[in-house]
DNA sequence: CGGATGTCAGTCGGACTGATATAA
DNA sequence: CTTATATCAGTCTGACTGACATCC
């Protein structure tokens, strides 16, 4: 299984860890990303606003120029996209009590619920993937959940 | 490192592979795409855009139709966004010999070199990252990249 | 006052629905 | 004739730029 490379590609990554291709890796995730993001939104959310409730629900209650780090959105298009969430329920703004001119941005329960919705579905999809692999596929993805912890760690700590 | 669960997590994968739990991978591919998948987009190129280029990347040519089935939209959508793409060169719409109803889409070399610069992209900022990480971990993420193949493969023969 | 935070106004492109032409 | 493929027309949401109010 797994036949070695016969030659190493060139554009590929040193000796260091001969069976690492970052080439391969890449692309592997693409691929499995077009299975993994593409859920049907059920409330015709759009891409920005499920990615402003994952960050909110992730990091908890931020201002908004907090937010156009992030997202990739500037800041008049996220004072709508917010003042949407506000009426929707889905994100409640308070004055921030350190800074008269900021605002406090937190998901509502209704908003939590979202996230915590998509994410379920993530979690059944990936539980019906699972179970067509053998053990030691399924001991490599423990693996992959706790390299890939590490990865985005560095990233994070790489200042994005 | 990496304590076991005192308790099986309600809501977790039966006991078969008591390491793998599905929400904490969920959770770390989450996590790690908003570090992957948010990269600038340098000519000013959708979402929907760079997908499309993406699909037509993997697959090949393809009819109209055909991407409404992968891509989040509907005809119209397409038949716009595909006529915008052919006018900037990405994109070339051909006839389809089989089919005289249907045109048939295909990546030009700009196109696929947009498509294979976001990859290389994609790679530079992976090898930045796998910099930090020990032997072990670079073993983990080669085993990644083979588990993370075998479950698109696995999705692709569910029917998505 | 100078800099940061957020909002308002006007414009533009992207996506939808519904209707239409053409070929299988 | 009915179905499939693609496009056209009109509308609406979402994002941008530039100007502005407010607070540190």
């Amino acid at each position: 299984m797994t036949p070695a490379p016969p030659d190493p590609e060139p554009g590929s990554a040193p000796d260091l860890a001969p069976d690492l291709d970052l080439d391969v890796l890449a692309t592997a995730i693409e691929d499995f990303n077009t299975y993994f993001i593409r859920l049907p939104s059920v409330r015709r959310l759009s891409f920005s606003t499920l990615s402003v409730l994952h960050t909110l629900e992730r990091r908890g209650p931020m201002r908004l120029t907090a937010l156009t780090a992030t997202e990739q959105l500037k800041q008049p298009a996220l004072t709508s996209l917010v003042a949407k969430l506000e009426q929707d329920g889905l994100v409640s703004r308070r004055p921030d009590p350190r800074d008269g001119r900021a605002v406090l941005l937190e998901l509502t329960e209704e908003g939590l619920r979202i996230v915590r919705s998509r994410h379920a579905d993530r979690v059944a999809r990936l539980s019906r993937l699972v179970e067509h692999l053998d053990e030691d596929e399924r001991a490599a993805l423990a693996g992959s959940a706790r390299v890939l912890g590490r990865l985005t760690e560095i990233a994070a700590s790489l200042g994005d």
